[in-house]
DNA sequence: TTGACTGCAAAGCGTTTGCAACAAA
DNA sequence: TTTGTTGCAAACGCTTTGCAGTCAA
């Protein structure tokens, strides 16, 4: 699932409905390769092709793609409400605190967590896109010594 | 930090200044135990204390709360936004997508991932009350298999 | 052709801000 | 007394909804 194309496909043989907004939305997140905002994908849009889609489109394109977990939602705090493909292998997000940096992550990190709450409490988290909030190595050396 | 005199002790050790409103708002959180949202606070003072606080007071309370460290806030989806009082032992929540149960789990199933993002980036987590979500024992095993 | 999608405008919701009155220290 | 806090009302930004027109299949 890495080109627009292969997303496309797999919708039209799924028998979704695929409009021109659709496409150009998967487009934009395929192209921008990370997260986006609705405002990015709406000024993306406008700025590459000239198209301006209602937000309201936007929205509800979201919306549909999420039932279909083809993209995540995340929360990132200040940065605000992020859309990506879910994409293997997943990747998360670091975010400092204090400059508002911004991390990537490989899934790994969580995969112990994972396990034992499966064997622990049987719970199959859904972890598609995760935003963890701290101190970056710079910041943190700043003012050194609070690891809490 | 358990009673509210304790937490209203210390704030006033360092200075700041102790309002009726602000008192109360941490009495609501130290009786609820556990995590509320705003309209749970402002309805849980009507209810018990007959305090209509304006719920602008009870945002910029929690705002100055949460600058000092002494409540975290959530996102717990569906459920809304929540404050939480900075409690140690720290605890997290599951959330289940299917049934919208929630479970309570100990913060040291983050332990090896903080462990982790410190060692090999310099990364200091602070994760003081997250939710994760995933599907619960139950719903999990009425459709079995898919351990994505 | 037909049911689903889009876009506009308006409403809805939770949150923030300006400002005058007020209260803690 | 002084400075910071409160409460109201209004503004705000993001998201959702109703409805008429449009389009993919």
């Amino acid at each position: 699932m890495r080109t627009p194309d292969e997303i496309v496909n797999r919708l039209e043989d799924q028998g979704e409905r695929l409009t021109i907004q659709r496409r150009v939305v998967i487009e934009a997140l395929t192209a921008c390769g990370d997260h986006m905002t609705i405002q990015d994908i709406h000024a993306y849009l406008n700025q590459t092709q000239g198209m301006a889609l209602s937000e309201t489109t936007i929205y509800r394109i979201l919306e549909w793609l999420k039932r279909l977990r083809i993209v995540a939602q995340t929360d990132m705090g200040a940065a605000g409400i992020v859309y990506a493909l879910i994409d293997n292998p997943l990747h998360h997000h670091l975010i400092c605190l204090r400059c508002g940096r911004v991390i990537d992550i490989d899934d790994a990190y969580f995969a112990s967590m994972r396990r034992q709450l499966k064997a622990d409490l049987g719970f199959i988290t859904r972890i598609d896109h995760m935003a963890i909030y701290g101190e970056c190595e710079q910041c943190a050396g700043h003012h050194d010594g609070e690891t809490d």
